[in-house]
DNA sequence: CACACTCTAAAACGAACGTTCTAACTAGTA
DNA sequence: TACTAGTTAGAACGTTCGTTTTAGAGTGTG
């Protein structure tokens, strides 16, 4: 941390308080503070001010995300285990982090519903990038189209909801439940065309 | 509302700024100013200031949110439907308000994560509260109690996700797609048995 | 050396924050 | 009328907010 940027630096530090404490949680001073930069540094590089850092922060923590979606995806072969892997590598970072840094643009989104900011796009760019992960994730494994979409889309959901009842529950069960429920989920569609393709049960 | 209790007024208005806006994004003199109180009235009624007053708040979203789930569980009489009418009954609500009064806690409850607040405890038992209907609605509807357990937690896990994805997508769709699959999902569970009890298929 | 450019430092601005305080108004009771 | 308790009104405190401003280092090029 001591070699990286002073841009770096500070995007990086707004996207963990940002995660952690939203976005009007978040003092433009405290990121300049745990940064290790000052105030001239930040208005240096993000002259538009705090929601600039803002957005430039949530789009590294949607990329670190998509990173740990991504590896969690290519872990299992099976769609159903691929998922349930997903929710086992959240449940751990969370605990690792004490509870507190999970999804990471939730919170700034939920304060920004009402205004039309940047920030709102930049999250729901996120959550569709995210979501297509998975759905790219459910074609390659033979799925139908119109499935894929709807179940892609309840597993972000899922894993979004399970991650905030982890956190308030300071607990990995609620994730460990989603993800053992999302396999089966997914594992009920595998079944039909294995059920459709079983010559003793038709 | 005008011939409500000024109290009233005060917990209701701060319950729906809270659930739009964040606690630290929500000012108490904004909560007066809407409430149509005044400073005085606020700090008469909670002296201990402003994280009582959001306790009150979200008890008061608490109820409201348990009573709409409530409803639309007892709406239907197979588990699967009531839960998709769950997500539906979601969807009516978040486009009437234009999109912006989701759950009612889950906003709060980010804030104040790595703090030990009340608020942090009041919003816990509100989702314990909610798992608690549909665990119950799950075991009249005669499944295995540790199944039940599991679904529920998910089922209120997914919800709250595909709230929050329906708000930042100002979209109805994740919130139907999620109705679906969780019918989907419980539904597996009474197919289990189906076809355990069916003779064509053993 | 001088110059331009990038980056950092620190002080200061008005506005809004949560909170406290005192004063006044409104019943109801004697 | 006087007294009390419950409620409202509004000014004021110190602090922090996001932002602006001005000045000063550091570095490579002419």
């Amino acid at each position: 941390m001591a070699q990286t940027s002073t841009r770096d630096r500070i995007v990086i530090t707004a996207a963990r308080l940002l995660q952690r404490q939203g976005y009007v949680g978040t003092g433009i001073k405290q990121i300049a503070r745990e940064a290790q930069a000052t105030l001239g540094s930040v208005y240096h590089f993000f002259p538009e001010g705090k929601e600039a850092v803002a957005v430039a922060a949530i789009k590294h923590g949607d990329q670190e995300f998509s990173a740990l979606l991504r590896a969690a995806l290519d872990s299992e072969e099976s769609p159903s285990a691929a998922v349930n892997a997903c929710a086992r590598r959240l449940a751990e970072a969370l605990r690792e982090s004490g509870w507190v840094d999970g999804c990471p643009i939730t919170a700034a989104a939920l304060e920004t519903l009402g205004s039309d900011s940047e920030i709102q796009r930049v999250c729901a760019a996120a959550l569709r990038a995210w979501e297509q992960l998975v759905y790219d994730k459910l074609l390659r494994s033979g799925l139908d189209a119109e499935d894929a979409k709807d179940l892609a889309s309840t597993i972000i959901s899922t894993l979004e909801g399970a991650e905030v009842t982890a956190q308030v529950n300071r607990s990995e069960e609620p994730l460990r439940a989603a993800g053992r429920q999302l396999a089966r989920l997914v594992g009920s569609y595998d079944k039909a065309s294995n059920l459709r393709d079983r010559p003793s049960c038709t």
